[in-house]
DNA sequence: ACCTGAACACCGTTCAAGT
DNA sequence: ACCTGAACACCGTTCAAGT
């Protein structure tokens, strides 16, 4: 009786030669990583969902290290092709709709925010080099409005600070919770906090939702908006 | 030949009855991740260190997982005890020093940073009511000076993802940089960038300064501040 | 040059005991 | 009640082959 060939206790037949790419198995991971999280992801399993040998893959990466910065490449990749062109008309509006789509697509995306956000990873010099275009395009923008290159260049750090930090953190919490059962309020905590209790309905376990992102870069902008004033010709006094 | 107590090859004791407590294991843990980082801790490698066999630590913690919640609420309780008492006659000045603080202790050690904010971690109901403490004070403070409750619970937690997002991201890449070798600054792909050229000296591989955590602070003190001059009695016009 | 299984040292966890 | 070693299924990686 012939082996079936994907039966699951049939031998694996060996591969041709050139049949095995970096590419493949880089799109497979991400692929799998759909449905086992990153940190989930296993040499042997990757292996048995590319139809591969274990060791084939270390032919093409040095390490699962190694394979981890090839996925965080590509995931950067795909995030930044997701992202629209700088829009807006006043420098605000561009910093705005920037880290509104940032946090957009991460959020819309655990795969891509695990690769991209949680873990660091070393980029190749091409992605870093559109990376920086993009920033670039950004502090031209405010530059072009009047502030400095060096409190423009603050400027985004500190907005790119705060987004990943957001998406940082929202990520923590939801792994959290997926693991121990669901989210109970622990209002009683604050039952001696006047403050803390009249806001606890908004502060559950919802994490941070758009209107909390939102007001953390209105606060930031309008933080900007003040320093770039204080610089302009005063009117009156 | 009797076996050294300490020897390498000796045999284990068996430990008496009641000499393990899981004070001693969370203590001896923390300690040991001094050496090999949190994500390096290993069962094997802390029954080792504990003089202690294997199993035994399941006695007390049902899983690795449970073991780690209880270093990060011992993490949180020690980080909570150094942070010095809430200081400052302004509700700025306030913010700013807390915040300050928060980052300058967990900074200065890394298996706290790594347990209090790398991982997210259940709290203990008295752990967290301790926190909530501390930020109903911040939270008075701000509704005192004329912020609504809301506005001042965003506030408050704009700043701190903003902390924490530095925190986690300066993290990062300290734990890419020890693996990879040094950081090259690259500056050739920014070639054709004025603007991030101009920069680049400051944001080699030195991640997230001082000056720029400040900056990111003092940025949205003046957003809030202004947003609580708008709301004022306005004297002129 | 490319693909592979066997083997190794390690891990977290369970289980059936010992005291 | 508390402590334990043996055993299990899994992991990342190396090595010595096969083609």
């Amino acid at each position: 009786m012939p082996a079936r060939p994907s039966s699951s206790t049939a031998v694996r037949q060996r591969r041709a030669r050139g049949s095995i790419s970096p590419k493949e198995v880089v799109t497979g991971a991400i692929e799998l990583c759909r449905t086992e999280t990153v940190d989930g992801l296993s040499m042997p399993r990757l292996a048995q969902h590319l139809d591969v040998g274990v060791t084939s893959i270390y032919w093409y990466f040095k390490s699962k290290e190694d394979l981890l910065d090839a996925l965080s490449d590509e995931a950067f990749t795909r995030f930044y092709a997701q992202m629209p062109p700088l829009a807006g008309r006043q420098w605000d509006e561009v910093l705005r709709e920037y880290f509104t789509n940032f946090r957009t697509i991460l959020r819309a995306d655990p795969v891509l925010c695990d690769l991209v956000i949680m873990r660091g990873g070393r980029y190749r010099d091409d992605t870093l080099g559109r990376t920086w275009e993009r920033i670039e395009g950004i502090l031209e923008v405010l530059v072009a409005a009047g502030f400095t290159a060096d409190e423009a260049t603050t400027a985004y750090f500190t907005l790119s600070v705060y987004t990943r930090g957001c998406l940082f953190i929202e990520r923590n919490m939801r792994t959290i919770e997926d693991t121990e059962g669901g989210g109970h309020p622990k209002a009683h905590l604050a039952e001696s906090m006047p403050v803390l209790s009249s806001v606890i309905g908004r502060y559950g376990s919802n994490m941070i939702g758009d209107d909390d992102f939102a007001a953390g870069v209105e606060n930031n902008l309008r933080g900007l908006r003040t320093l770039l004033a204080s610089r302009k010709p005063q009117r009156r006094r």
